[in-house]
DNA sequence: TTATTGCTGTCAATGTTCTGACACCCTGGC
DNA sequence: GCCAGGGTGTCAGAACATTGACAGCAATAA
């Protein structure tokens, strides 16, 4: 679990205050100061978002976005663009070759989290580290912990991860294969039905207080998570 | 020993950015947008250093740090400027009416505490941070001790270290990398099971009053200093 | 300088927990 | 009853964490 961000800004004070407040609030980061050094970085483990400055030296910041978006493998990483200023062109024209969003120097750390955890909840939302609550079942991601009315469970770290995974997706069913990919990670070669034996242990795990009520079978499709009975 | 900084700056975003980074490095912070704000929180306790924007709205800071230099109560109080580019003039005025340094914007979190760090040692060579106590388990910065239950305990620098930043970062779990980017300082290369054993060394050196519970690990994340089980 | 002491990082051995697979059981629908 | 699909118990191997020992350093004292 890499939640590794990619800043690239060719400013070396702003770079640095901006990985100092995203390593801060837990994630890690990697810099770039120009395009090349950018694209370099772009790879095997693929950064999991992009703070973009939008005046590079060597090749503006549009050029990079653009070149992402042109390749399947990191079409999909969201990107941040950074602007001096809250210019209506920058701003139009950075959306319109695929930026998620974009923030305006200066900023605050507020701003600056906010926008990442919405871009990063939108696009992979376990990927947030907000304590989720559903009654009185408790999950905070930066601690590491989960309670049931402040009573603290105990479970492993796969049944930690598919609870996370189905209280940031409830009320939808996902097949066994949909969980293998989402909690396990794509290309792990897993029995299906190893779900089952870890549904199994969450419930297990969340049973004391009937929370195992909340993760529900669904005969023929998978499993759900729903408040509903 | 309050360890107290004032922040006076009219743009919020970097005003909060600014207190971010020292809320981080240990300090606790006040607030001001302008004149009148910083003047009202100008009084016991007294700040230990203010931060002074150049440019405030309603009374530039020019004029602030005079007021505060007429003062026999404010005029030791050492003042850092913040200019937003480094021009000659602003510098040569600011150091004439008496600021101890100044930075420039935009600034990395590394100038801004080593030159705050810088100030403060020229001024108060005694100030100290604040003593962390958690359930009995106090730590001393100044001093550099650690007791339990007023028992005091033996251990290397780098448990030390280690233990204070636990201390100041309650809570959340950390992975052997951020503490070794924490605590050890970045790019140093050490193997990650390197923590592990210095983990060892802390717990054993505040085991005898079973403080050792409060440093817990959290299997495929990392460790956590909490004060519940 | 030399000797002493204590600190640090690494390693191998050991202990613990987690994981995925399998076999078997249970249940509901037909 | 029969079947399909889900639940449970168990186990070996893998992954992970802890521990003690040790050698290299650095600081300190003689």
């Amino acid at each position: 679990m890499t939640r590794k961000i990619l800043v690239v800004e060719d400013e070396a004070p702003i770079r640095e205050m901006l990985c100092f407040v995203l390593e801060q609030k837990g994630f890690a980061t990697q810099e770039a100061e120009d395009y090349d050094q950018a694209l370099a970085l772009i790879k095997e483990p693929y950064p999991e978002l992009i703070l973009l400055d939008w005046m590079l030296p060597g090749g503006s910041g549009i050029q990079l976005i653009k070149q992402l978006k042109q390749d399947e493998l990191t079409r999909q990483i969201p990107v941040i663009m950074l602007t001096a200023r809250a210019e209506e062109d920058d701003k139009i024209k950075g959306l319109d070759v695929g930026a998620d969003d974009y923030i305006t120097k200066p900023f605050s750390p507020k701003e600056l989290t906010s926008r990442l955890k919405a871009v990063l909840r939108r696009v992979a939302p376990t990927a947030v580290e907000d304590v989720i609550e559903v009654q009185g079942l408790k999950l905070d991601p930066a601690s590491h912990r989960v309670t049931a009315n402040h009573l603290q469970l105990e479970m492993g770290p796969t049944e930690f991860k598919l609870l996370h995974f189905f209280m940031t997706h409830p009320e939808r069913v996902y097949s066994r294969e949909q969980l293998l990919n989402n909690v396990w990670g794509t290309n792990v070669y897993v029995e299906d039905r190893t779900v089952d034996v870890h549904i199994r242990r969450l419930r297990k795990a969340v049973s004391e207080s009937g929370h195992d009520k909340l993760i529900q079978t669904v005969r023929g499709a998978g499993y759900r998570f729903s408040t509903r009975l």
